[in-house]
DNA sequence: CTTGTTTTGTACTGACCTATCTAAAATGAT
DNA sequence: ATCATTTTAGATAGGTCAGTACAAAACAAG
């Protein structure tokens, strides 16, 4: 028995996270995210509450949307443990260049929040933990799959193996960040897993 | 024949530098940088001519005390070449537990200028570009003298492998932003290692 | 001690920042 | 059609931003 809303809350939450996700919380002002989602100062102030909570919830849509693409790349049981993590460092090399602005890959939302903010807004730093905490999880299925099949190393503990291979994608995405071409990054990959490969 | 600087040019741009790692270029403010210096606006207009400038100098300061730094561990004639790129690994993990403000990692400022400004920022994303280079070229060096001696594997030319070394490199910053502890890094460093050595 | 030059402190400028306020517009329920 | 409620547009507020203007202070050279 009121007006109703003219637009998408989740078209408008998918648009804020571009933003975010090209230019970082603090060079994206809220005139940005009005141009971005479309809508007026109002309908964002009223929906989201302030430019830090339509962050935040911003990038809860990331971390989702993100590791279910993730997760079943991971949990695919068609797959050996070692050959998850190869697509999946390929998942990631395709999403660098999907993901492009000017030409410049516009990296990992995470990533890019882990650099800007980890330090300085704990309300981010613990959204980041949680999830890198479900992401070493799922990696670390993965890995312990591999390692029962005989395809991964068991030399190493499936947490520490989960652990590097979270840090290689990190590099990868700065690497992809700083101009890496397709090759390089896909070159990059092979070689981290030989890192994981049993001998 | 004319008024003399109370302050050391130097000795302001070490602190403006560190003011930048700490917060990154954009939530550094002109008085973060007062402060940060212990400078009068004039003095700090009147020596670098504006922020961008000052962040400019700040970072190419990094880069070179950084590289100096390296280029020391990398060319040690005294280790073989995998040692060389195990003690470069070994430093960064010193590092990020060397520059640490309120309990976190700062981690690189090359690392967080590339997700900061290197979009956007032409003259940046330069800097950073032959940075690069000059860091693909150490890390080269050494592991080409790694492949002759034997302890790196030559299944992979030195050019990847300096490459991915780089992206691990990064890795373990960003892993050392997202809070991991000193075992963790030297884990993910370990386990990277074994993806160089030759088998 | 005067003159010329540079540095320095402080006030200021105009633009942009996040956030709010106000009132008109829109719509479902009665 | 009227009422209650919500959304929306636009103006506004108060603060902070990078950068400048200006005059006083500090010093070296003569």
């Amino acid at each position: 028995m009121a007006r109703p809303r003219t637009f998408d809350e989740e078209r408008a939450l998918d648009a804020a996270m571009h933003a975010f996700w090209v230019n970082g919380y603090e060079a994206t002002s809220t005139q940005d995210l009005c141009e971005a989602t479309g809508l007026g100062r109002s309908s964002i102030y009223n929906t989201f509450s302030s430019k830090h909570d339509l962050f935040r919830r911003a990038l809860a849509r990331y971390m989702e949307t993100m590791n279910a693409a993730q997760i079943e790349i991971l949990e695919d049981v068609e797959r050996t443990g070692i050959e998850r993590v190869r697509a999946l460092l390929a998942r990631i090399i395709e999403g660098e260049f999907e993901h492009r602005e000017d030409g410049h890959s516009i990296g990992c939302l995470t990533v890019n929040t882990t650099v800007e903010l980890a330090a300085r807004d704990p309300e981010a730093a613990a959204m980041l933990e949680r999830d890198l905490a479900t992401r070493l999880t799922m990696l670390r299925t993965a890995i312990r799959s591999g390692q029962r099949d005989g395809d991964i190393t068991a030399e190493r503990d499936a947490q520490t193996l989960a652990r590097y291979v979270n840090a290689v994608i990190g590099g990868m995405r700065i690497s992809a960040q700083g101009g890496a071409d397709r090759a390089t990054l896909e070159a990059i990959a092979d070689t981290a897993l030989d890192a994981l490969a049993a001998r």
